[in-house]
DNA sequence: AGATATTCCTGGAGGC
DNA sequence: TGCCTCCAGGAATATC
């Protein structure tokens, strides 16, 4: 399921092909994925010149020299196919360039999403707005901030994207696994030596994700169509019964109708 | 306000 | 083998 590592492999992978190329020809097969796309998203596109790709949290951004960015998120099914040597069911959007490359977001479960916001203004778009900030820029001491008072397990906090943005279900349960902290602490309860443990720790994951190529669940491929190795590296996520190196037992339990794994033993 | 539940959607897995 | 149910999950929305 594609979190920041996954958007950011994405990423790069479509930047190796649109950094600096007209977009000759853009197709939508569907008016929607999960709401409407804009109703000028071709008039805007074709003919434009990508300047630049970024992400945003678990966003997508592909710049153009009209001063529009297209805005994508693969929801949890999402991804770009590179080359495509045929259509393929939920190829929702396709689009072609001056060289003629041709790129297809294909996403089965339509959770995904596609805007067009003006670039100078995309720090004050609703979505992004509310976000929290990039891992990478986190503080123990921003988190300390954001978790003072909370009851809510940190676990739901950190999936929670206003308070850190881009972390989804698997690297919230491994960079707790590797903090030591259990998932079922109330967030204003973990310590600010923990906190400190744990802001590297997210890191450290999203880090050696992206330098895997991202983690290859049922959804998630890579643009130019390889997998990437991190659910290799799993220490916890999906492997309930598994020997934690503590000599304890990776357990799964429900937490806010979703799945968490952790080890009882370790994580305090 | 804060916490929790529900909704969108498809395909894969597992049970019988 | 086929049919059924369950489950995966991001984020908006609704409901306590």
């Amino acid at each position: 399921m594609p979190e920041l590592p996954e958007v950011e492999t994405t990423v790069r992978g479509l930047a190796a092909v649109l950094q600096d190329r007209q977009l000759t020809r853009v197709e939508t097969r569907r008016e929607d994925l999960r709401r409407a796309f804009p109703v000028d998203l071709r008039q805007r596109l074709t003919g434009a010149r990508v300047s630049g790709l970024g992400r945003r949290a678990k966003y997508g951004l592909i710049h153009t020299d009209r001063g529009d960015t297209m805005v994508f998120h693969l929801g949890m099914s999402g991804r770009w196919r590179i080359d495509p040597r045929q259509a393929e069911a939920h190829d929702h959007l396709v689009l072609e360039t001056d060289d003629g490359r041709t790129l297809a977001l294909n996403d089965p479960r339509r959770f995904g999403s596609v805007d067009l916001v003006p670039t100078a203004e995309m720090e004050a778009w609703p979505a992004f707005a509310a976000l929290g900030p990039e891992p990478f820029d986190l503080t123990a001491g921003n988190l300390a901030e954001q978790l003072k008072g909370r009851s809510a397990a940190i676990k739901l906090l950190l999936l929670d994207q206003r308070i850190v943005a881009g972390l989804g279900n698997i690297y919230v349960c491994e960079a707790l696994f590797r903090a030591g902290i259990s998932p079922l602490r109330a967030g204003g309860r973990v310590s600010k030596t923990r906190l400190e443990r744990l802001v590297p720790a997210i890191c450290a994951v999203l880090d050696e994700a992206i330098a895997a190529g991202g983690s290859s669940l049922r959804d998630y491929a890579r643009p130019d169509g390889e997998l990437g190795y991190f659910s290799k590296a799993f220490a916890v996520y999906d492997r309930a019964g598994a020997a934690c190196a503590c000599g304890g037992t990776v357990k799964r339990i429900v937490q806010g109708g979703r799945s968490t794994w952790y080890c009882p033993k370790c994580q305090r």
